[in-house]
DNA sequence: CGCATATTCAACCAAATGGTTGACCAAACC
DNA sequence: GGTTTGGTCAACCATTTGGTTGAATATGCG
């Protein structure tokens, strides 16, 4: 139930994980260019791009021999708005805020 | 360095925790009423109560024989503000969200 | 003082995590 | 066809995590 934020924020808690989200910002990249800045095994890499994908995080997608990534952020958004609902008793303005949580809240139970 | 986002995630992927931090939402709550509703012995809510002190999530007060916690949702700024920078390249409607984050955002390095 | 209440500490345990290495499979190249 | 390249799998290991129980430490109450 609550399984989707368990997985997402626990793929979070990782640096080398976030590190890697950070660099597919910037592009979509085979799993070996994802590994090459990182001191650490190529199959330690593509273990973390296993659990960055069952999050939802990236996809990957294998075109001849090369496995492309592909950062997909909407994973975030379910984690995020969890977040958010915390932030709503901070003193400073909400107000734009609050009209996006209107829009884009479906619910808010959570356990 | 990224040592807060680390225990901040990483907080937030217990489901247990998670629904502590939501308890609090209402209402600051002594050590034994947080335990009360989880089939968990108290020494392991303490523990995770540990956790959440730690990452800054919350902070607990003691008054004569009572530890009071209290929710920080500060600590989650951080940790929102590195979410919301993957955010930006989504398609839906954002715009009242953008006009918050203008407000709201101080810088958005991470690694 | 003596007891109940609130909470943590310490030792322990099973399972999950993050890493390693070496074998393996599939696609591409000459 | 044989070899390099890209990536995963499997076995293994050390450490962390999330839980337990029982003893210990305060604080408050009669």
């Amino acid at each position: 139930m609550s399984n989707d934020l368990d997985t997402v924020f626990a793929a979070l808690a990782d640096p080398t994980r976030r590190a890697i989200l950070a660099m597919l910002l910037e592009d979509d990249m085979a799993v070996t260019d994802v590994a090459e800045p990182f001191e650490m095994s190529l199959a330690a890499i593509s273990k973390h791009l296993v659990i960055l994908t069952k999050a939802g995080l990236i996809s990957q997608e294998k075109r001849g021999r090369v496995k492309w990534c592909k950062l997909e952020p909407d994973a975030m958004r379910t984690a995020s708005v969890w977040m958010q609902g915390f932030g709503q008793f901070e003193p400073v303005n909400l107000d734009a805020f609050e009209r996006f949580l209107e829009v884009e809240l479906p619910a808010t139970d959570e356990a």
